[in-house]
DNA sequence: TGTACATCAGTGAACGCGCGTTCACTGATGTAC
DNA sequence: TGTACATCAGTGAACGCGCGTTCACTGATGTAC
C-alpha cells in the first residue's frame, strides 16, 4: 500500500505539499499572524473546509511548518559546514549560515526563534527536529576537541551545580567522551549565536553600526575563541 | 496651565494611566495578540470609541506600552546595579536583572525583544528609550576600564572594517575615551546576553538542563571574562 | 470483466465570534467678559 | 458673581471586515467478490 501509492494517494501527497507551499508564501508575505486557512484555500482555488481533509486545524499546519523549517535550516547549515575544511572554519560557516538563513527567511526564522505564536503551544513533535541545530554545533566542537584542534581555556570556577548540569547535558546529548566544560561553552555559544541574530533581525542594533555583517563576523570570532577553536 | 492642572486634566491623566494598566494586565494574560481596545474598554466600563479620546488607535497604545516597558526594565536594571559595589559584580547583577525581569514579565519582555508585533512598525519614539539598556551595560564596562578594573585581552585580528564600525559606535554613544575594541566586546556581550535570555524564555533549552538558572549564571561569567572584568 | 459497495475529496452554506474605527450626538466642565 | 460660549468626555449605533470550524451533501475514485 505504501509501496504502490494509487492516484488518490499521490494527489493527496501533492496537495499537502501545495498547501504548505502556499502557507509558506503567506508566511513570507504577512508573517505568522497573517497566515489563515481561508486565504490559503482561496489561493488554491478551494473552499476553506476542504483543507480539513489535510490538516485537522490551523495549529497542525503551523506545527508541520515549524518542523519543516527546522529541517530546512539544519540542511542549510549542514551544507554551509560542508564547504569548509578546518573545524574553526566549519564552526564559523555555521554561524554565518544561521544569520544568512535568518535574513533570507525572516518570518520563518521568527516562527522558530521569535516569540511563540499567540495561542500556539509547541507540541513535543517540534522539539526533536529543533535539536539538529545545537547538535550540529556541539558536534563540530567535539570533533575539534577529539582531533586536537581545540584548546579548552583554563577552567573558570566550576561549582558543583554547574557540574551537575553539565553532566545532564552530556547525558542528554550522548557526548560523554568530551570535557563537560566544553559542552557548556558550546551551548553558551549556541544560545548567544541565535541571540545575536535575533537582536539584529528584530531591529535592536538599528543605528549602532554602519555594517552589521562585519560586526556579526567579529562577534562570531570572539565566540569561536571563547569555545577554544584553534586559528589555523 | 501645565503648572496648575484643572480637574479635567487630572482626570485625563489618571484615565490614561488606567488604560495602560488595564492594557498591561491583558498583555500579561493573553500576550500582545490578545490585547484589544474593545476588551480594555469593556474592563474599564467604557464604550470602545471612548478610548479614541486618549489614544488615536491601537498602534499608539502599543507604542506607549513599549516605551513604558523599556523604562521599567531600565529602572529595574539600574536598581540591580546599585546593589553591588565592584564593576564585575554590577555587570553580573545587570545580567541577572535582565533574566529576572524577563521571567517575571514574559509577555512584556516579548513585546520588547521578541518578534515584532504583527503589522506593527516600531516608530522612532521607541528607539531612544530602548537605548538606555545597552548604554547601562556599556557604561559599566567603561567605568571599569577607566578605573583600572578591566583588562582588555590581547587584541584579536582587527580589520579596517571592524575598526570603522567600532568608530561609528564610539561616535553614536559618545564614548570616545575608551578603546573601541572594548565597546565592540561590550556590545557583543549585550546582544548575546539578551539572546541567551530569549532562547531560554522562548523554550529553546527545554530538556537540556536541570537548572537553567545555574547555566545562565555560568554563561554570564564567561561573558564577563570575555569583556575583561577583573575577578575580585 | 463486471457489478455492488465503501472510501474519500471537495462543495456550499452557515454558525458564532470579535475586531478597529467612524460619526453624529448629549451633557458636563471650563473660560472669557 | 453671573451669564454666554467653547471645549472636551463619553455614548450608542453602525460599518465593514475576516476568521476557524462544523455539517450534511454530491460525485468521483478505489476495492472486493
Amino acid at each position: 500500500m505504501a509501496a504502490t501509492p494509487n492516484a488518490r494517494q499521490r494527489a493527496r501527497a501533492a496537495l499537502i505539499d501545495d498547501i504548505k507551499a502556499e502557507a509558506f508564501r503567506q508566511l513570507s508575505a504577512h508573517g505568522s499572524a497573517g497566515l489563515t486557512l481561508r486565504a490559503i484555500a482561496r489561493e488554491l482555488g478551494m473552499v476553506p473546509s476542504a483543507l480539513y481533509r489535510y490538516f485537522p486545524g490551523r495549529e497542525h499546519l503551523l506545527t508541520a511548518m515549524i518542523i519543516d523549517s527546522y529541517g530546512e535550516l539544519a540542511d542549510h547549515l549542514d551544507a554551509a559546514a560542508a564547504t569548509k575544511e578546518g573545524h574553526r572554519e566549519r564552526w564559523l560557516a555555521v554561524c554565518h549560515g544561521v544569520r544568512d538563513w535568518a535574513f533570507a527567511h525572516p518570518h520563518q526564522y521568527a516562527l522558530l526563534y521569535g516569540t511563540t505564536v499567540p495561542g500556539y503551544q509547541a507540541p513535543q513533535d517540534t522539539i526533536t527536529p529543533a535539536t539538529r541545530i545545537p547538535l550540529l554545533l556541539l558536534g563540530i566542537a567535539c570533533d575539534a576537541w577529539r582531533t586536537g584542534h581545540l584548546t579548552q581555556p583554563a577552567d573558570e570556577p566550576w561549582s558543583d551545580e554547574v557540574a551537575a548540569n553539565a553532566a545532564t547535558l552530556a547525558e542528554a546529548t550522548g557526548l560523554l567522551d568530551v570535557p563537560p566544560s566544553l559542552l557548556m561553552r558550546a551551548v553558551s555559544a549556541y544560545t548567544q549565536l541565535f541571540g545575536a541574530v535575533s537582536m539584529e533581525l528584530f531591529g535592536h542594533l538599528r543605528g549602532a553600526f554602519d555594517n552589521n555583517s562585519v560586526v556579526f563576523d567579529h562577534g562570531t570570532t570572539l565566540l569561536a575563541d571563547l569555545v577554544g577553536f584553534h586559528t589555523s
